[in-house]
DNA sequence: CGGGATATTGACTCTTATCAATGCCCGTGG
DNA sequence: CCACGGGCATTGATAAGAGTCAATATCCCG
């Protein structure tokens, strides 16, 4: 069952990193042209480190990781993307990260350069992507102490609430990412998350259902453990 | 002994964060005004974590540290900033993080509201602005990297190797900040970092000439451990 | 229904934090 | 000029938190 594209777009949701973008480059907007839809099998790499940035992507259906590797293997997520959210934004520069699919994933990709070059009528456009920007890297930074200076149970608990607010808020939560994801996204190894999500179910914050279902309970108890 | 406003301008020096950026915010250029000028005193706050972002500034002479604090006192720095840098970014939003003095600093402050809003001649400034901002994630993306993902040792030596091309790639490194703030850059605590630096010096890739005095001796090993 | 990937749980280790004592540098005042 | 004092920094002993290695367990998927 496929949602149509109009529907997708619409999912956008209230996003701490710079998703739910005002970005105009919908469809036949001023400056904005129509991406070109992609599809990505699961793990299959959409972007890697040191290429050439030339295009953001927004999601239309799947998730979507924003990561980095060291030569020895170990390896940090900056991001998850989900649908209605943009990404790849590091305009005219090399990237920094590689973006991969989580699960088979639809994004549509928009070439960046030309959007971005000098000219009449970008500007609005130069207006909104720093804006994106801005919002990105606000979220990085809060990432950033919560890798310094939180413990693992803190960093699970803003993990599971950062989710559910993504994606509106629900109880119910879907997570599209398997613990080792979650690890290299908080810093952590996949068996102390694992570790933290007994915990959590233990003292009644969370329930399990299967390993990607998560059940929020007592949400004050989780947002208090996140400091 | 002071260095003429334009002597001082003309110290930016290739950084990883944001400054270096060609922010034409210079004396009488086009869209830029010219900053006033501001002094603070050591350990002053210049701007507070949920103040309106209103301004960006350029550091003239002394270091500036960015920080965010936790309820219960736990603390992240994300940057430091020192002579021709410029920071705070974040147009039209509230401040994510508060910035301070670490020695006696002076700054330009620029108004960022009038420059960064809608308006002919804005566009420059705005394209110099996204960038400025995009190389400030990227910053930020890799310090996240070598929080979630490095040892101890690993993240001194590269604070050290980053401190010294900031500084022009000398091998006597005057470091501005005390071992606290070091470790809350690293995500340490100043005892571990007090430990790495003891241990650096062991295997003859360092020379300490006072604790803030720094003699790089081996750079490629530095560059090696730093992962 | 079966099999492979993913997840959980357990036992043990190791790195880094914590707590505490000492040392060093620098400015200040006698 | 030298002694004193106060911040920083170093060093040591111990503890705690997370990592590692390894053995099941569970969940999808075909």
């Amino acid at each position: 069952m496929m949602l149509t594209p109009a529907a997708i777009l619409d999912r956008s949701h209230s996003l701490p990193g710079f998703a739910r973008s005002g970005l105009s480059v919908g469809r036949g907007s001023a400056q904005g042209p129509t991406g070109i839809p992609m599809s990505y099998a699961r793990n299959a790499e959409i972007y890697g480190e040191g290429e050439n940035a030339g295009c953001v992507y927004r999601v239309l259906s799947g998730a979507v990781r924003i990561s980095k590797l060291l030569p020895d293997g170990r390896r940090q997520i900056s991001a998850f993307h989900m649908a209605g959210d943009m990404f790849g934004f590091e305009p005219g520069d090399e990237r920094n990260f590689s973006a991969e699919a989580i699960v088979p994933a639809k994004v549509l990709v928009y070439r960046s350069q030309r959007l971005a070059s000098p000219g009449a009528k970008s500007e609005g456009f130069l207006r909104e992507l720093l804006s994106a920007t801005t919002r990105e890297l606000r979220h990085t930074q809060n990432q950033l102490l919560l890798m310094g200076r939180k413990n693992a149970l803190e960093r699970v608990a803003h993990f599971l609430l950062e989710m559910a607010d993504r994606a509106g808020k629900k109880t119910m939560l879907e997570l599209a990412m398997p613990r080792h994801d979650i690890a290299d996204y908080l810093g952590l190894t996949l068996e102390t998350v694992s570790r933290m999500f007994a915990e959590l179910k233990e003292i009644g914050a969370i329930r399990l259902h299967g390993a990607r279902r998560v059940e929020l309970l007592d949400r004050e108890r989780l947002a208090a453990m996140a400091a």
